[in-house]
Parts: C-alpha cells; structure tokens; sequence
DNA sequence: AAACTGTAGAGT
DNA sequence: CTCTACAGTTTT
C-alpha cells in the first residue's frame, strides 16, 4: 500500500516532534536537508541528547527565537503515516501518554545507532598444518551449517572451544573473517507451497478469507472451531494469500514461549521460519526483526509474537490472526492497559488489514459482535464428527465419601485404576499452584499471610516455602504460630496440584505421575522437554493447573479429572463464568483428540452440578452458554452492552488514597454529563500490594458514550494529586470488581 | 526522566 | 559562610 505521502518539512521549518520522554511533544526546526514526518531523529533536550519521532507541523505556541535543530536523523525506516495514526488513535483509546505509546513502538535496541556491519567468518583455505581437536571442532561447525553465516563468537561458543581457536584458524589462512551488514532480510516464505489437504468445511472457510484479502480493505472474521478442527491450516491459507498479494502478515499467540510447535508448522507450510517476537527474543534479533518489519514482505513476509508485536512498525501489513483470542493473556495489566485483540482490530482499521479471530471458546464481546454483523462468522465442525468431543459428567461431591485432607473423590478414583490397568492417561487438572492456599494455626486460627500484601501465602513444598502470589516474596514455613508463638500447630489448609500430587502417590503408588504448573519450571525449554516426555508416555497420572490447557496434545490421554469444578464460579466477577467456561471446555478437550476407537472422558468434580455453567459445560451446548451469557450481560448493563474503566489509585498510606479518591468522586460532573455512573471508590481485590495501598473505582458508561473523554476531563478538572500517588487507567478492565 | 535551580537548615 | 538534602522547575 502507497497510502498517503508523509509530509514533507523543509529545512529550517518548525515541526513537531513527540520525543520518548515524559515532556512529549516539542517543536524543533528541521535539519539540513528537510524532515518528513514519521522520521526517527535526535534532538537536543537541555543538556542531553534524545530520540524522537517527528509527528506533524509544530504547534506554534513557543518562541521562535528559542527554537534549536534537530541533531540528525536516526538511521531507521520512518513510521508509516499509519502507524503514527494507529500510535495516537491507540494513545487515545487507552488513555495512555504518547510518549509511552511511542516507547512501545521502538522497543528494540540500538536504533539510534547506525547499522554497523558484523564479523562474519566463512572457510577460506586448506585445513590448516597444525589440526587439534578444538580445531576439528570448529570446522565440523562451520562445514555442518553449509560455511555461512556465524560471527567469531557464535562460532566458538556453538564449537566448545575459545575464541582465540577461531582466531588460530584466520591467521592460518584455513578461515577468512568478512564484513557482512547486519540486520539481513528474513528467508522469503513461499506460499506455492503445497498445505495440508482441507477438508470440505475448511477449505471453504479459507476459500472465504482469500477472497477477503484479495478484495483488500479492513474485515475481522470470528473463526470459529473446536480443538482439532483445523483452525490453523485455514489460517495459514489466509497468510499464503496474504504473502501471495506482497503484504505482511502477523499471528499473534497467547503462550509464545511455547510456540517451537507452531513455528515447525510454518516452516513445513511455507518452507522457512517466520520472524519471532516476544520477550525471550535476544536483543541483536528484536533489532533485525523491528527494521525488517519497516521494510515491509521483503525484510518480513509474516511474524509470529506474543502482544507486543501489534506496535511494530509493519510497513505494509495485510493480516493480523489472534490465536486463542479469548485469552486473558492478550490483557495486558500492567503500566499499559490494552487489550491485544481490541488493539488489533484498531490496527487493521488503519492499515486497510483483515483479522482474523481464532478461538474455539470466544470471548463474549467477540461473540456479540459477530451476532450483530460486526464481525463476520466462519464456524469449523470437528474434522472427525461431533464423537471427537470428550464424554463429559459431573462427580456430585455432596454424595461422595470425602475424608478431610482428600481430594479425588472414590468414584474419579475408579476411573484413574481404570485407566491405569489399560496403559492409558489421566489428567487431574486443578487450577491452584503450589501445596495448599492457606496455611493457619490450630491453636489461634491465625493464617499466615504476605508482609507487603493484604493476601494469604501459598505453601510451596517442593520449594519448602510459603509464597505470595502477589509479589512473589517467599520466607519458610514456619513452625511456630508467628502470633501467638504455639509450636507445631500450623496446618496446611486447602489442596493445590502440588498437594493433589501427594495424594496421587499414596493411593496409586505404582503410577508414574508428572506435576505441570509454571512454578515448578525454570524455563520454557524445560517445561517443553517434560511436556514432550510425557506425550511420549513418561507419565500415568499428570497432575496440572491451566498450564495444562493450552493446546499440548497428549496422544495416550483419555480421561480428564476436574479436581474443583467450582473454583472459577464464586466471586462478584461477572466474567467468572465465561472463563470457567473457556478454561473448564478447553482442559476437557485435553482428553479424546485422537480420532480412534477411544472416546476420552471428562468428569468434573463439583459441589453444585445444577450450576448454569457446569450445565452449559456438560450439555456440549456452546450456543445455549453463549446465549444466557449474552442476556445476563445485557440485563446488568454490562458489557459489551456498556463500557467499563476502571481506575485504579495507590499510595503506601492508606488515609491519602482514599481521601483522595473521595476527592476525584466529588468533582465527577464530567462524567455524570455523558450518562455514566461511578462506582467507588472501593479497596482494590487485593487492597495491598508491594507495601501500597490500592483503591479502585469503576466507570460504567452507555455504549456510544465518549468514556475517554469524559474521564480525561474530570481527572484534569480533579485537584492535584498528592505526592507519591499513582493513578491508572484500565479501559474496557478483564476483571470488573 | 533527567538535569538543573533555589532554599532551608546544619555545621563550620 | 559552605555544604547538603530535597522540593520544585524546566526541557522546544
């Protein structure tokens, strides 16, 4: 796409440029040579050097004479015209300062600096006179890898030996060391390449998609399907169609880290490795991939990332896919509030893209949207027949013999021996880290909670600690009652998988069992190789939290136990039960995906099996939930049939935040003008966090309401914050307590 | 955010 | 009178 020309600013013309710091945007005069806008620069704040974007024209409302040049020009693709409209558009929806959202989008190191060539050592000459196994050890390297490409270092370190090895083999003629420019184009993607055959279904919903594309132009599209119906074989026909036209195209995924599958995938559809994008990424590939992208499908055809990939600076993106698109994980929490997927349509808008949303449980909003014709709808029926899905009932524990310290009942019991004695998996899914929620004191009733934070801490007994969830501090169990001093009385309340564990290993002790949950592992790689092991048969019994729901495919898995189906229902959180819902049918789904003659099962332990969403669960009847949900929402007024922003406040003393608080309640004129209501100000789900105090207030506003605005007006009309304060801005929050 | 400026109080 | 700590201001 040409779009629009950036504007062009001739030398020693006033422009405005939106520099990385806090003080934002500032005019300067353009250097020699003249600036567009979106160009990256430096330009001088007081004593200090800084990067900058040059946004437009400047505002005109500081003296000319004061004016300084910019210093030069940053070496880097500029931002597209649409990228610094999806960055202001985005600043604007979220609430957040643009100089942050700039940030975001040059989040990638050394950009100021010119593109500085690399070291590249190659084969030059005959084996030298000389040979050693170090020296054998670095030819074998460089010989296996077709002779290319490595960096002095990379070389050595990949051969096991010391650097000045490589260094012998230049001086001895054997290896020649060249300059090579750094930050090279990715290997093109060939979208000729044969895929998967489609079934029926499935290739109509591609042929749809296509068609999309090819037409050009924004559309977002709900796909829909259930676990193994081949959501992304259709999808990756949308990005062949999208690489076919020229363009780039983006897939976003919930659990990056995870994603080694994914990535094999793409390399056997197309040919070559997609670029990478999440915070695991080394800083010297963050900075190829961010110039790649700029430089549109002939640096990047298509890249695959966690969230935070939306901000990079595409120059002609024609696709976007959400995987997972219900995932809270597209939520980000923290500093930034957005939501990827919400983020992700905005971006399309502006760049003329599709999107596509994958999901076989979407959100709601979604959901609606697509109800209403926002959004077009594709639904995907199972590959192998609705008999895929996993015979799912409830365990009623109110009849069930339940010993105190037990959690699998007698009858999930029966069903584990069974499957046991068949050689088949079991999957005992509960949703809690660690040994036990609570630990308390038998003689006092104290519980043991966080110094810093107003929450319990959680016994970790692998890691013979107790643990805040919170913050993450950690001090040892202790053996006395920290209040009132009585020795040996503090007891483990409450199951968590680590506890379940012990369980599985008293009652079936000739099992193999394998904990899944993310504390138990030191990095992505060895959460994988246990994944691997497993599905290879490494373990009878795994016991896991949600870890366990994303996607892994365990083939000898046929029965799934929901140790506490009714973890997810209680609490005021209106969104509790779709996320029950999503989390409960996905882990279901674990169990059955092979298409043989062993239907999985599904049993659900539970307090309460006439609950709505345990019903919804069991039933199979996706439209029905999706329904009842929809009509709930809309009876409450709430979303997506209203808007919500929560604001959130803290201070390390608890008197300032909520006078303060109180204070922004008093001066909510502004909001009040568009129809809203503000509810609050209410100590926070978890009132103290990391020694603060935290207080929130909820907005809710109709749905056509300017809610951005308004609450941009009332927090500028409110009195000066104290000192230390911290205010946020959560539009559209996942929790809406 | 970071660098700079002004001021009050402590120490000489 | 100097030194330091810290609060408030400026940065184009």
């Amino acid at each position: 796409m040409s779009g629009a020309e950036a504007r062009f600013f001739p030398p020693g013309e006033r422009v405005g440029v939106l520099t990385t710091e806090p003080v934002g945007m500032l005019d300067y005069l353009a250097p020699e040579g003249g600036v567009r806008a979106g160009q990256l620069v430096m330009v001088p704040l007081g004593p200090r050097q800084v990067m900058g974007c040059v946004w437009g024209a400047g505002d005109g409302g500081f003296d000319a004479a004061k004016l300084r040049p910019i210093l030069r020009l940053v070496e880097a693709e500029p931002l597209t015209p649409r990228m610094v409209e999806f960055l202001s558009r985005a600043a604007d929806y979220t609430l957040t300062a643009l100089p942050v959202m700039l940030r975001m989008a040059l989040r990638a190191p050394d950009l100021g600096q010119p593109p500085a060539a690399r070291r590249v050592i190659h084969r030059a000459g005959p084996p030298p006179e000389r040979m050693t196994d170090a020296r054998a050890a670095v030819l074998r390297v460089i010989d296996e890898h077709g002779g290319a490409g490595f960096s002095p270092g990379e070389l050595a370190s990949l051969a096991g030996v010391g650097s000045s090895v490589v260094k012998g083999l230049v001086a001895a003629g054997t290896l020649a060391e060249t300059q090579a420019p750094r930050d090279a184009a990715f290997p093109q993607l060939d979208p000729g390449l044969p895929g998967k055959p489609l079934a029926p279904d499935q290739a109509d919903a591609a042929d749809t998609l296509r068609a999309a594309i090819r037409a050009g132009g924004y559309g977002t599209t709900l796909l829909r399907g259930v676990t193994g119906s081949g959501k992304t074989e259709v999808y990756l026909e949308a990005v062949a169609e999208t690489l076919r036209q020229g363009r780039q195209a983006l897939v976003l995924l919930p659990e990056i880290a995870l994603s080694a599958e994914f990535l094999d995938r793409v390399e056997a559809r197309f040919g070559a490795r997609p670029g990478e994008w999440h915070s695991g990424v080394t800083g010297a590939e963050r900075r190829r991939l961010w110039h790649m992208a700029a430089r549109g499908a002939g640096g990047v055809g298509m890249v695959v990332g966690a969230r935070s990939a939306l901000f990079l600076p595409f120059r002609d993106l024609g696709l976007i896919v959400v995987d997972e698109e219900h995932d809270g994980s597209y939520k980000q929490d923290e500093t930034v509030y957005y939501n990827a997927r919400d983020m992700a349509v905005l971006r399309a808008s502006i760049e003329g893209a599709q999107v596509v949303l994958a999901s076989a449980t979407p959100s709601v909003e979604s959901w609606v949207n697509a109800g209403a014709g926002k959004y077009r709808r594709i639904d995907l029926r199972s590959r192998y027949g609705e008999a895929e899905l996993p015979e799912m009932a409830a365990i009623d524990l109110r009849a069930e013999e339940m010993p105190s310290g037990r959690w699998i009942s007698p009858t999930l019991a029966r069903a584990v021996d069974e499957r046991l004695a068949r050689g088949e998996q079991s999957l005992l899914f509960l949703n809690r880290r660690g040994y036990a929620p609570v630990t308390t004191c038998r003689a006092c009733g104290q519980q043991v909670g966080c110094d810093d934070c107003d929450a319990r801490m959680v016994e970790h007994r692998f890691q013979k600690r107790l643990v805040c969830h919170q913050c993450g501090a950690t001090k040892p169990i202790p053996v006395a009652c920290p209040a009132c001093g009585t020795e040996g009385k503090m007891a483990a309340i409450g199951p968590g998988v680590e506890r379940v564990a012990e369980e599985v290993a008293e009652r079936f002790p000739t099992a193999r069992s394998a904990v899944l949950s993310s504390d138990l592992f030191q990095s992505a790689r060895a959460l994988k190789a246990t994944i691997a092991d497993i599905a290879q048969g490494g373990a009878d019994i795994i016991i896991g939290t949600q870890i366990v729901a994303k996607g892994h495919n365990f083939p000898g898995l046929t029965l799934v136990g929901v140790i506490d189906a009714d973890l997810g229902l209680q609490g005021a959180d209106l969104r509790a039960a779709e996320r029950s819902f999503q989390l409960m049918r996905q882990v279901a789904g674990r169990a059955g995906r092979q298409a043989g003659d062993r239907p999985g099962v599904a049993l659900l332990q539970t307090h309460q099996p006439d609950h709505a969403v345990i019903r919804a669960i069991l039933s199979g009847d996706d439209e029905t939930f999706w329904n009842a949900e929809a009509e709930a929402r809309q009876a409450a007024a709430m979303p997506p049939f209203s808007r919500l922003a929560g604001i959130i406040l803290s201070h390390p003393d608890q008197p300032v935040v909520e006078g303060y608080a109180r204070d922004l309640a008093r001066v909510a004129q502004p909001l009040r003008d568009i129809g809203a209501d503000l509810f609050g100000p209410a100590p926070a789900p978890i009132a103290r966090v990391r020694a603060r105090y935290r207080v929130r207030m909820l907005v809710r506003a109709p749905r056509q309401a300017p809610l951005q605005d308004a609450i941009a007006r009332w927090l500028a009309g409110a009195p000066k914050p104290p000192a230390n304060l911290r205010l946020s801005v959560d539009i559209d929050p996942q929790s809406f307590l």
